[in-house]
DNA sequence: GAGCGGAAGTTATACGTAACACTCGGGGCG
DNA sequence: CGCCCCGAGTGTTACGTATAACTTCCGCTC
């Protein structure tokens, strides 16, 4: 009889099925076609469930050299974008029978800068977000295979890279709001040093200079909705001809940029118009909707654990950016005529 | 020389400085006072450091027979809400050497609707919030301590339950609405099955029954911006007279409401008083800003950890409420004089 | 000078699993 | 008739760590 105060092991199976721990892991590990016969197989099987058999996962980590999880690595998990980035990835890690753990960036977790002090699991791969340089370091400092998430591709020679067309989606709305008649531009870009942010801001710079006669200013202000609204109010009533359009790095900001607008008296679209990048449930609930760039977070997240997979299993991760899609609503219109 | 195509183990380090592996063990244990000589100590450091050794966990965890891991399960992990307990959780578990590994409930992960197939960490503990019933099952399956967050504590009588106040932050709006005047008041509620709601649904009940002349309505919307939109449209447009207040569930069914009053003609708040819960990010964006019940997501999500971790180390957990706030916005106003 | 205790280690073992190497009997085939 | 192969298993080992049990040496006390 087994001891019934710890949990049952292979061995203890093994017994109850009168056959040896060996048959025990080739039934269950499903390796047994032509080296246990059907009948014994299934012997075993019942014995393993009535024992209600749980493998202990350590001892196979350890026994295999592989853990199959992989840690998530982003930036502090405030937005919902990567919730649905972790959603997606999880999903396809878990139809790969792979774990996923989580590590929110350097700020405010743990004492410990170091991710794999704080994620105790033994880990196969990294699945890694823009980031802060010192958690990126130390996680190169291990020799785990990487692939990063929405980062400078020239950056990271080692490993792969998935990235959203962001770009496209700031070219998209650069077109947008040019086609409209807008020509006084304000970006209010996010106060984050991320390559994604700085490559927004280049795209736009680029796009608006191929149009002659386009005025861009420029505001930084921390992802948050009151800094947002701080920093656009602050640049809204700065001296000289007002803009006619606000292109936000990220739908919060977008909020801010709202409520600058509705302290100064001016309306959305009337008087300003709005863009923002995300595609938040923030978006549909500001007043009127605001136009911005969907992100398929979960999308991107599956993407990516694909790729960390493939370069597991040794092969060559598939490349592309991941399209993204403006969404018009009601925050863009034509300017005012300015000066008829 | 160690081989340098495999990550070295405590014997590579014991070799490089000259000592038996156990010497090893002990004094990067921090368990060698005594036992090895302060030198001898320190030729081992330098040796693990020269080399980049890091402890294999698996075969710790093995020897241990624990994992320092537990396992995190959330309703799928669409608001900051869970967000931030995540991340008060999480600290407190790096604080003690403690990693977390996610499990947002079972829609949309994976094929198993098993938590700890798809985790595939082995596990110490179990963090769950008020959730499906079969993953709740599937967990009370395995004998993991278990510490229940947001749920019944009458439901679960083997587990720790640690809850936010929010039956007092129902009261707090209830008796905020009622001063002001408000009489007939629309229950905009969650249309999901689950502990948390049914509870705000009987103290909200209880507290206007205790003031004659109050009359409650209840309309019932999925968890997203257009269905509450949806709900409490078809509310507002029944025959008889219209409620003065919308209490809502969550932020973002008041966001709905918001949309629902605009489309309708009716002003917030003058019109009509709309109120949430939670206090996410939404709550600040909308216009005029929403009258909330403020969660400390966070602070929940550390007393959850808390109370894991005295389980696990064989004390009693702390109990008790954790309390909330309503924050007072824009969002709610006395009626408008109804038959004067 | 016998004995004892403590410092400074070492040796050996177990944790639970997966898989390699082996055994053993029977049947097909040359 | 001898050989080999195949089905159906079993015995054994190793993964890397932590720790209990043991050894050795030395200084002290009685």
């Amino acid at each position: 009889m087994a001891r019934s105060s710890t949990r049952p092991t292979s061995r203890d199976v093994a017994h109850a099925a009168g056959v040896s721990q060996a048959a025990v892991s080739l039934v269950l590990g499903d390796k047994w076609r032509g080296r246990v016969s059907e009948a014994t197989a299934e012997r075993v099987r019942q014995a393993a469930r009535a024992l209600d058999y749980r493998p202990n996962l350590a001892a196979r980590n350890l026994r295999l050299g592989r853990t199959r999880t992989v840690l998530l690595v982003v930036p502090a998990l405030t937005t919902e974008f990567f919730a649905g980035v972790y959603t997606g990835a999880a999903r396809v890690a878990a139809q790969h029978g792979f774990g996923v753990v989580l590590y929110p960036s350097p700020e405010g977790i743990g004492p410990a800068r170091d991710p794999f002090a704080s994620a105790q699991a033994a880990l196969d791969g990294v699945l890694a977000s823009s980031m802060a340089a010192d958690a990126l370091t130390a996680i190169r400092g291990d020799r785990l295979p990487l692939v990063m998430l929405d980062s400078d591709p020239t950056a990271s020679p080692g490993a792969a890279t998935v990235n959203l067309d962001i770009a496209d989606g700031i070219r998209q709305v650069a077109d947008h709001l040019l086609g409209l008649g807008h020509r006084r531009i304000l970006h209010l870009a996010a106060d984050v040093p991320s390559w994604t942010f700085e490559a927004r801001a280049r795209e736009l710079t680029t796009r608006l200079a191929a149009t002659p006669g386009t005025e861009l200013s420029t505001a930084r202000a921390p992802i948050s909705i009151d800094g947002a609204r701080t920093a656009a109010e602050a640049a809204l009533t700065t001296p000289g001809p007002c803009p006619t359009a606000i292109v936000c790095d990220d739908d919060k900001l977008a909020a801010g940029a709202y409520k600058a607008a509705r302290r100064l008296g001016l309306r959305v679209p009337d008087d300003i118009s709005v863009t923002g990048l995300d595609d938040l449930a923030l978006a549909t609930a500001l007043d009127p909707e605001l136009t911005t760039v969907h992100l398929d977070a979960e999308l991107f997240g599956e993407r990516g654990m694909h790729a960390l997979l493939a370069v597991l299993e040794g092969n060559e991760p598939t490349s592309g950016d991941i399209p993204v899609q403006l969404v018009l609503r009601g925050s863009t219109a034509p300017p005012r005529t300015h000066q008829g």
